[in-house]
DNA sequence: GAATTTTTTGCAACCGGTTGCAAATCGGAT
DNA sequence: ATCCGATTTGCAACCGGTTGCAAAAAATTC
């Protein structure tokens, strides 16, 4: 059994409040009762419980992490920067997997019910309601990679999804496409839907672009495979924006397979760019989602709202660029 | 701020007991009571503090999920299962990144501090002492993924990787392969050295096939494309056992990049199966690591331990199998 | 209906800490 | 040595629950 203040306080010979205060920084102590009593702790191997603790400080410095994409390898970096970023802070990310759909309500009080001091809702694809929940019971929330515009009254941290499908969009153009197509994830996500509008705005003032649309059934491999396996079946544009870099691996595989090229017969541009894009025998052309800032700015955020509960609701965006490789044609001279 | 026992107990108008009893489950209470005081709660929106509860009950049902692999996207399905299945058994995972090497024994403090009820360290190359420093504290440990030999006194779950070793040189003995080379991952893993044993001693009952063998820098794409190009300057064998299936997708890359046909020219075998492997695109022959058992068996364990803290410690150790795809040349007839 | 057994309930102490407040101690000035 | 203000210390209540024990209530037996 782990010594106790109360076995630190007998050793030493003082107060249960003495030792209490030696480990609490900003406490008044003398030195000389710091020092009894650091020797004392020492001595048994003596570190303050958390949990006792945060029963009378209110804090627990515990942070849900919450998410329901665990099967999208951007998502491990996700998780990696996050819970990098969260020890630096001197939190701890109590890991909430909401993949298998039990009712998310559950999550909610289960995470009430060890007081995480907020929690972090890392999901595009989750309903602003999950996030209001929190909020409604006082836990401070983040939502990172949500949609600034859907809950206006939850913080958001991510990117700016009509602009990124404008950005799409504007590079296809300047490369000479004439016939383009919007390969989304799946057609319910915002994050899809937002991307598709700012794809068509930017289009719009195209008339002369043929465009096309349709959705992969998921942000994954095969999803984007199958899709592409379809469309290449009636007849395809010269060129596609694909809502995910894995999706866009699967439609890579997809065009190879019936031999054609990339980027001579097709132009393929992602979206992300996580670690896999880069590799030689993939080589995207991609968004580039600055997921280090989104994160680092999601953490901090989080410390600014633990110190200060009522903080206004704000949405922190960050900007998107391409990052070229070899799936796109050229520009146009 | 949440309702507590106490607010249930004056609007029920019963003693706080009664509250706590009716939340307790095996406790003595009359329906009429447990109607009452749910009544009340319900009207308050209460539920127990986790934390508080903890106190008494010395169990938190936290456990800490720890692991230095952020890295190989294995993990992210790892993560995965591993968080469905303590949550499977009402059990949260408190997740620790070890990538940045700070103090590992800071994290064992903190753990402990944060009483978790025990501690899952999903790893293969941290050291045994590590584990050790749980057990020592009397904290219940699984080391999944770790050495079996290495520290018998902690729980080990996973796999034999000698055997794994011998089973690759089988494979490539069996399709005739006259030259092979073991390409594994980092020499100071506990892992590759065990692999590379079993490959050894395999290939000892076969003297007429020659045998070499390298290490790349890391489990990574980079690494072993890096340690392939390195190969092909030289001189390469017809075959490789790699440590790892991002490895050798490295690999695969490197040797594409050569204008060398796999399998023609080179064969590949991967280890691990993870999902990337049997993309289209990919179809890597590789040798499946049984991660679902894994995990699963390793939560069970966990679960067996928190019951049974002075268990005696055992190793599960589950068997692999080879998953052929297309890196390997047919059998020889 | 009384006696006995069983079930339900509340009291009060406790889990491992923190903290407001008043008492004790200290250092410096006189 | 005396007095005063500033620090340091301990007391005791509290955070939100649980639980052993004995008293109270209900159920059973005769």
């Amino acid at each position: 059994m782990a010594a106790t203040l109360k076995d630190v306080a007998n050793r030493a010979g003082v107060s249960t409040s003495a030792v209490s205060r030696t480990f609490t920084d900003g406490a008044s102590v003398s030195v000389k009762m710091r020092r009894k009593v650091e020797k004392a702790a020492a001595e048994l191997g003596y570190s303050p419980n958390f949990l006792a603790r945060s029963l009378t400080t209110r804090r627990t410095k515990l942070i849900g992490l919450v998410s329901n994409n665990f099967h999208n390898p951007i998502f491990l970096e996700v998780f990696d920067l996050f819970t990098r970023a969260l020890q630096d802070h001197g939190l701890r990310p109590l890991l909430v997997n909401l993949s298998n759909e039990t009712d998310p309500e559950n999550s909610v009080q289960m995470l009430q019910q060890y007081s995480v001091d907020g929690v972090i809702v890392a999901s595009s694809t989750l309903p602003p309601a999950f996030s209001m929940a929190f909020r409604e019971r006082q836990i401070p929330v983040v939502n990172t990679f949500g949609r600034y515009a859907s809950s206006p009254d939850v913080h958001v941290v991510g990117i700016d999804n009509v602009e990124a499908g404008r950005m799409a969009a504007r590079e296809l153009i300047a490369r000479g496409y004439r016939r383009v197509g919007f390969l989304g994830g799946p057609e319910a996500a915002t994050s899809t839907q937002d991307r598709f509008k700012g794809f068509c705005e930017e289009l719009a003032a195209h008339p002369h672009i043929k465009r096309s649309h349709s959705f992969a059934a998921a942000y994954s491999f095969q999803a984007g495979r199958a899709e592409m396996l379809r469309l290449l079946e009636t007849g395809h544009e010269e060129a596609y924006f694909c809502g995910d870099d894995v999706l866009s691996i699967g439609v890579l595989s997809a065009v190879r397979d019936k031999n054609l090229k990339v980027p001579e017969d097709i132009g393929i541009i992602g979206f992300n760019d996580m670690e896999m894009a880069g590799w030689e025998n993939i080589s995207l052309t991609t968004i580039r989602q600055p997921i280090q800032h989104i994160i680092t700015s999601s953490v901090e955020l989080m410390m600014a709202m633990l110190k200060e509960p009522d903080r206004y609701p704000e949405a922190r965006l960050f900007p998107c660029h391409v990052v070229v490789r070899a799936t796109l044609r050229p520009h146009r001279a």
